[in-house]
DNA sequence: GATGAATGAGAATTCATTCAT
DNA sequence: AATGAATGAATTCTCATTCAT
């Protein structure tokens, strides 16, 4: 009695996804053909669409692996973390620790994925939910480290706003600019952008 | 004899260019087709051909066109400027004004522009020459300031860095997640950065 | 697990490349577009390009072939052939087999390569080397016969060359003026006007 | 009073063409663009379409400038021959001038010509009508010189076709695949083969 | 006579997707 | 599960031709 073989589904899912994110990383989404994506895979043309509908899935997909592995090195320095200060610096340090463990593909991937959200509503809406997250937990560590030193929380949004223009901004720099950004700067820099930035925030006037 | 009209291909090409600017800011740069293009600039396909070698042409001539255009701005306002602190806020307000002004266009084309140098040599050149002229601009500025205010000027070149990166991640986010950066709190809260920044620097040990 | 029909790809782009000439017989070489070398194979034009990346490739493709086939009709001619004489004529023979039996496609395909050779260098290439190849082999079996038969060999260059020009030339007339060429006398004359040159080498003199 | 300029229309024409046969010489004749082919003759692109209705009037124009060209250096040469050996010879010489004084684009043109006469009825119904009237003026030398030496003409006809594939043949073998023709032998190579059919043409017989 | 910008109909080529095996 | 040949629509680009000046 044959009984089948176990699926190989979900890691077939990954590497396609991964092989997308290196393939972007040299040519692009549309410069990264369906059958380049294939071969990198190191599997035949017709086998990415026997695992995704189309090449926009795998984009989708490719956005919520990344999404999901930030999360947990977010998650995973966050537990560490008292104190909003160092909520704020885990948050940046897990986002920007792509990086420092310089995976380009990764990096390159991340950039490319800002700009295809121009275009496509469904990576759009990815995105958007993502960079909003982000945005409304660095604003509450803000608010939060705010509050245990006694200081003024005013313009927390705006604050939290800029970074993540500045993590965003890493990204695509260090993808569209190779140089630019000084190795190893971006995590430490992105610390100090938001110590000083709370230092800035003036104290709570007595009552 | 030559009896012919003056050649109007100035007024065209720049016709082109934006052209691109606004159908690249709906669908991208590949989703930008030649004769998207076109009719956008209200000629017919091969017109855009005759002004333009190819598509790719276009996208740096646009390029070009929005750095001369930024540079203008930093110009103008570094020349009013006085101080480095307020050279600093100079650049950072010209470089930004794009956002304010709300030229979603602009903002689009110059974020997709980012996205589009991870793969074409040209642009990325482009990119890259004046990201660094920016970043170069702002690190001058930045230790200038802090010789007027007899603070060390350690890290200098990490902190320009980072406001590039700020710079470019406010048009990748606004671009690519409208709505997650509060509306005209770009250029204010750069400024809000780059000073906190240098208020940070510590002074200069006395000998 | 390998579940996939056998290749066929073999077989396809012989059919592309006999469209080919098919297509230039009637239209000429720039006259034969994709579409039309397509559909005159029977299949879409996509098709086409999943088997060749050019469609300068596919005319490369139609010069081995022909050469492989005159190559193979000489051979069999010449191994049969004994004395200079007859492998003179053998090599004629093999050479304008093509005329007799009247494959329009192939005489015409061949003279059109000869202009196509004008302008692209590995087409050029490829009929230089095949055309030098038959001088020299003629210019070889002429030697032999003179020598046989106690001829000068003088100027048996130039004669060699006038047997490739008449050869050239009988494919150029019957493609691009029919009627001039007597049906069924372009091997004969070929013939005669070989054995006519052997004929006039004068004798050597005796020592 | 103004008087109208004389017209330059004969000279732009004959410019134009001339151009046409330098272009075609590099590029093949769809590879001659109408801009190329203006500005080789130092117009502008519009200035062609002033002179000539479509780009294939030109190719016929440069046809029947190629013809009267020859017909000239026939008639020069035959107008001194006696004999129809000579006038032979007169024929051979005129018609292979052309290769000899070296003018590339001449000789690609007129090898060119041959190919278009494949796909474009005009072409080939100028080019059939001077390559018959050729076969048949060599054909009466032929007879003639036989006459006068009291020779058979059997296969006169094949003969004069022979001819004119060799003369053809040069042209198509001294632009497809330069170096296979010895210089400066294509004339004199003809003359011999000319004259050795002719002296393989048995005596007739008495009666 | 002549210019050169503009047109628009194709051309070659690419590629996501389908499908018989 | 997977293959890879095949499709056909879409894309960029070319170019003969037109025409206002």
């Amino acid at each position: 009695m044959r009984v089948a073989p176990p699926s190989n589904t979900r890691e077939r899912r990954e590497a396609i996804a991964l092989a997308l994110a290196r393939v972007m990383a040299r040519s692009g989404y549309d410069g990264a053909s369906v059958s380049a994506i294939a071969s990198e895979a190191g599997i035949a043309t017709g086998g990415v669409h026997y695992h995704f509908a189309s090449k926009a899935e795998i984009l989708v997909d490719l956005v919520e692996r990344l999404v999901a592995v930030a999360e947990l090195r977010i998650e995973s320095r966050a537990s560490e973390a008292s104190g909003g200060r160092s909520v704020l610096v885990a948050i940046l340090d897990g986002l920007l620790a792509l990086t420092e463990v310089a995976d380009p593909a990764a990096v390159a991937g991340w950039a490319l994925i800002g700009a295809e959200a121009v275009r496509n509503q469904e990576v759009r809406e990815l995105y958007s939910r993502w960079t909003l997250e982000v945005r409304d937990r660095l604003r509450d560590a803000y608010r939060t480290a705010c509050r245990e030193e006694g200081r003024s929380a005013r313009g927390a949004d705006r604050a939290a706003a800029a970074l993540v223009a500045l993590v965003e901004g890493y990204f695509a720099v260090a993808a569209g600019a190779p140089g630019v950004i000084p190795a190893g700067s971006a995590a430490p820099a992105a610390r100090g952008v938001a110590l000083a930035m709370l230092d800035a925030q003036p104290p709570l006037r007595q009552r």
